[in-house]
DNA sequence: AAATCGTGGCA
DNA sequence: TTGCCAAGATT
């Protein structure tokens, strides 16, 4: 019962205090079609608010229904989510698609149980469109819902160990009606209020609730288990050029950054690659060094260019350098060619 | 089941 | 500047 009035009081708050969003309906409103929902949602998984209002405006623009995402090409939703990071979500997002209009009469389906069936739609994301495109009573648990749970219930077991626990409760909380709403209130609490650095408790709606609250550190949950060290790895692309064109390639689907195109380059999953045999017959100039951090290592990439003298020995796209923006180079090499940019301009 | 998989913002 | 962090899924 004191669960219930906590629900009462978040999605009370939740009313007056929702963020406006351009995937989400207003509380009380319809549920956005579930289309604009299952987008937001894959976008969303570990990336920023920010981060994605523009990729969700120029996804929802070019393709408006799952039935134009699916007949598009792949390297045309890999190339316009490039930028946005982890890869496989854009080729999942393709293969969900083209699911469920070949497989679901392209409409989704409304249980969570058969959401996680589709490709890119997990525990988290199965829950998510199930409680809020459809109204269901589905526990949402995400990093905010996570951090809100473990700081009202001052757990001091670390994550991820923690992760059973939290979602029992989460459960518990989770109310019969309005869940979408809920589920939407946990987190933009923890988005607004109960963040990450320094919570605003004193604006909190659940803060009479909150174990955490009365301890001198509320900030201090959840525990963390301690991160590894990133190590430091080296590689070098080449900016291979011949007629204003520059030589593309496609990483293979598997591994980092599957499915996009990419610079030339000799690859960097050893601790060191070693001497690095660069294509034969060019003259390289060196334009520098790119530093770009990944989620498990950090990567110092070196950059070399030079004319190709024949468009032999180069497996790959030949690529108009004055387009090259439209390329969908992930950020990494879009550094790398920033770095040729601005060295060309000065030979000018 | 621990490792893999991007990026940008913020303190 | 460096580390932390984000609406996780997959294997």
């Amino acid at each position: 019962m004191a669960d219930m009035l906590l629900s009462d009081a978040l999605l009370r708050w939740y009313r007056s205090h929702a963020r406006a969003l351009p995937w989400r309906a207003q509380p009380g409103e319809a549920p956005p079609d579930a289309y604009r929902v299952w987008l937001s949602e894959i976008m969303l998984q570990q990336t920023t608010v920010a981060a994605v209002k523009p990729y969700f405006s120029a996804f929802t623009e070019r393709w408006p229904t799952v039935e134009a995402l699916a007949a598009a090409a792949n390297a045309e939703i890999m190339a316009a989510w490039a930028g946005l990071g982890y890869y496989a979500r854009a080729r999942n997002l393709h293969a969900c698609a083209r699911a469920i209009v070949s497989d679901h009469d392209g409409k989704f389906p409304e249980t969570e149980a058969e959401l996680r069936t589709l490709p890119g739609i997990g525990a988290y994301t199965g829950a998510a469109i199930a409680a809020i495109a459809f109204g269901k009573s589905a526990t949402v648990v995400d990093a905010n819902v996570e951090r809100v749970i473990a700081r009202l219930h001052a757990i001091e077991t670390p994550l991820p160990k923690a992760r059973p626990a939290i979602r029992a409760i989460a459960e518990s909380l989770t109310p019969e009606i309005h869940a979408g709403d809920f589920a939407q209130a946990m987190m933009d609490l923890g988005a607004t209020i109960c963040t990450a650095r320094n919570p605003d408790c004193q604006r909190c709606p659940l803060q009479g609730a909150c174990l955490a609250f009365r301890t001198d550190d509320p900030g201090r949950f959840p525990i963390k288990a301690p991160k590894k060290a990133k190590p430091v790895r080296r590689g070098t692309a080449y900016w291979i050029e011949r007629n204003e064109t520059v030589l593309l390639v496609r990483h293979p689907e598997r591994g980092m950054l599957g499915g996009m195109r990419a610079l030339p380059s000799t690859g960097w999953r050893e601790a060191s690659p070693g001497p690095a045999d660069a294509p034969a017959g060019i003259d390289w100039t060196r334009y520098g060094t790119v530093s770009h951090v990944f989620t498990h290592f950090a990567l110092e990439l070196e950059v070399v260019g030079g004319r190709a003298l024949t468009d032999e020995d180069h497996q790959g796209e030949w690529w108009p350098i004055a387009t090259i923006e439209e390329a969908g180079l992930p950020t990494l090499f879009a550094k790398a060619v920033a770095l040729v940019g601005a060295q060309r301009e000065n030979d000018q």
